[in-house]
DNA sequence: GTGGTCTAGACCACC
DNA sequence: GTGGTCTAGACCACG
């Protein structure tokens, strides 16, 4: 369970918090059943406020991708993987989708977009999701 | 000189206003030595208060695109153009990246992002862009 | 953290705040890594706006001098001795470079100049910065 | 009668106007009884609004260094080369102790400051006033 | 508590 | 008319 956080990135600590799990349970790197850390413990790991990890928590158990087990924490829902590969592809594809918008409006050439991701495409590994 | 102001985006109205401002030179429809619209005047267009504007001019003459000619106005810098294509660049480049990385890091399939890449794509324009 | 502010010294008050926190860090008086007093604070203490404070510390944070900490205030970067050093030495070198060329331009004479410099310079206190 | 006019200097063009006028007449390039230039020969000489020199003549009426002539224009009153030469002491001396005092009070060290004036002061010809 | 943003309205110098 | 500055007060997200 690491996460990356980078406090001066302009998106809230917590939203990051909120994405990167939603991620890692959209590729398996969180497995159903299993206990996920506690608040504490996660806010000591990241050197953050525990509100905020608590703030990330609670906005998951809203969206029903975590649920808590009263007396022992708080662990993934039965839907989890199913709702977090969806909201991974909603995420993506609209903030893609606004940036290239707004290369559009900005009145900047195919080519030159065309170019910058061509480069960036080559970064992507050969895929092999895991299928659960 | 019409921008798209969306109070209700997330992002600052001044913000809004020195992007569309700086896609507007970078792509001449702004021209060199013209005076552009006064704070007030632009402020009545868009229906806002003329302090956001003032704040976006603000911003784009500490970036040296645009200065002050006393008693009449404020105009386009020299080297404008050429920075609003810089900045135009770099701002469309490291958003593309951003989420590239972000989907990369998410386990997200290259051929997926792929599909979404496609469609969007085929919505540009063929490009004429004033060489100028 | 005091500064003296004289809101009728045809400099703008938000300007004398940059320039006595840039001169504050320079020598020293200001440490790196401590969080500077909020902008509500500064604004008590000197009676003023906490918009005009709240102007002067965005101009520093565009200076790349001062950064923000989310939820808790706002401190001094870790290139910010360095460039409040240059920035000062800078300012000073540029007016005193300033006012004398206006003198020579002026016509007076060297003589007259040199006694008002000497009467000046013996005000200044034998020196000892804090070399860190 | 050639004046350097900087329109982005920060002073103002009516104000760079009164003191270059004061400087010229301080040290005799300006002959008393001379008429001075019309406000809208002086306006098309430096590319700039009638009303910006109307502004400065008038102020140099005020202070009883120019004064009109009714039909022909405007020109040096008895007392002016006595009233600019103090102006221009009193100018000079008062914008250097203000730029040594910034100097002391942001706790820059005496020999830097050492260092600029040396530097500058070379640049002083051998003086030879008008003594009339 | 913190900073960030926006509005409203005022006064100023300048042209 | 123009931009520059300052004040006052409001709302927001974040920790």
């Amino acid at each position: 369970m690491i996460l990356q956080i980078d406090p001066s990135s302009g998106i809230a600590i917590y939203e990051q918090i909120v994405r990167q799990l939603k991620f890692a349970i959209a590729n398996g790197r969180l497995r159903q059943g299993e206990l996920i850390p506690s608040v504490r413990e996660l806010a000591r790991q990241l050197a953050i406020n525990p509100n905020t990890v608590a703030r990330a928590y609670r906005q998951l158990q809203d969206e029903q991708i975590l649920e808590t087990v009263r007396g022992q924490g708080m662990r993934m829902t039965k839907g989890a993987v199913r709702r977090c590969r969806t909201d991974r592809a909603k995420l993506i594809s609209s903030r893609l989708k606004e940036v290239l918008l707004e290369a559009r409006q900005s009145g900047m050439q195919r080519q030159d977009v065309c170019k910058i991701l061509d480069r960036e495409m080559n970064k992507f590994p050969e895929s092999v999701e895991d299928p659960s």
